[in-house]
DNA sequence: TTTAAAAATGGACTCTGTCAAGTATTTGCA
DNA sequence: TGCAAATACTTGACAGAGTCCATTTTTAAA
């Protein structure tokens, strides 16, 4: 019902084989690169063009398939869980990226105090911190100090 | 008391003519660019270097005198409204930022739902949206076809 | 099977931003 | 005020991420 080639049917996508393995990558491993998308698709099905990579998740993420997240200075992530509005928090120092919920609960800073005349539809939540390997490197740093 | 010179000297930063016009042009235009930011300069002092502009941004915003904001797929902007913690709207179609108070209160989501051993210490909220004229843009289109 | 539309490829190119070496300014101190 | 050391600035090369575009290949509808 939901596998991939469905999937794409259903939102009148034409099946290519990149797709299928685009899509298979980014279930594969969340939060990943399109770089780290495009070498683990050559893995399963030999080879892929860059342009192609960003073109299929473009095209994914135009049609809700998959969601794009672009912390500050990183290239973009992309993951396949969507639809439920969760954030994410990103380390400073190696960039790894995981879920999180919002503590605020459903739809959290989704509505802005005051719209300006902006349609407003998403609200983008990034916590920047430092991750527990990261934290213990520098602890270790310090203390040699 | 806090004109920009002061400023610097009190953060025991070292005084020159290109901080004071960065600082400068970075208030007169609120959310703008390190280019454009550049260019305001220029106008001003006649000339400074691409570098020397980020070298500037750089300080400012490490010592807390500025802001730096980086909407996915756009270039860093930067503000000199530091301290308050209010958030941004960006237009998806042209770009163009407002600033926006969150909804939820002072400290807008700055509590993740579990930390996943992360240290946390920015939360960085991200309205998207269409600005009053691009909505008017898209709505002419789509009635004339 | 044919064909028109759509997608993928390959390669050049752009845009932000950074690095590194050399030159010029700033500032604390004599 | 003048000097020296520390700090900034300039210039030009470079890098990462993503886009553009002309050509070839694939898809899917007829
Ligand atoms: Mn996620
Ligand atoms: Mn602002
Ligand atoms: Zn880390
Ligand atoms: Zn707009």
């Amino acid at each position: 019902m939901s596998d991939p080639a469905e999937l794409l049917r259903e939102h009148n996508i034409p099946v290519t084989a990149q797709r299928l393995a685009v899509m298979k990558a980014v279930s594969d491993r969340p939060h990943s690169t399109a770089e780290s998308i495009a070498e683990e698709v050559r893995a399963g099905i030999g080879t892929i063009s860059r342009q192609a990579v960003y073109n299929v998740l473009g095209v994914l993420s135009d049609n809700g398939l998959i969601r794009r997240i672009q912390p500050a200075g990183l290239p973009a992530l992309y993951e396949d869980r969507v639809g439920d509005n969760h954030h994410h928090l990103v380390c400073r120092t190696c960039g790894k990226t995981v879920d999180v919920d919002c503590a605020v609960g459903e739809t959290p800073c989704l509505t802005a105090a005051g719209d300006a005349g902006y349609e407003i539809d998403e609200a983008e939540v990034i916590h920047w911190g430092t991750c527990p390997e990261c934290r213990k490197e520098s602890d270790s740093k310090a203390s040699s100090s």
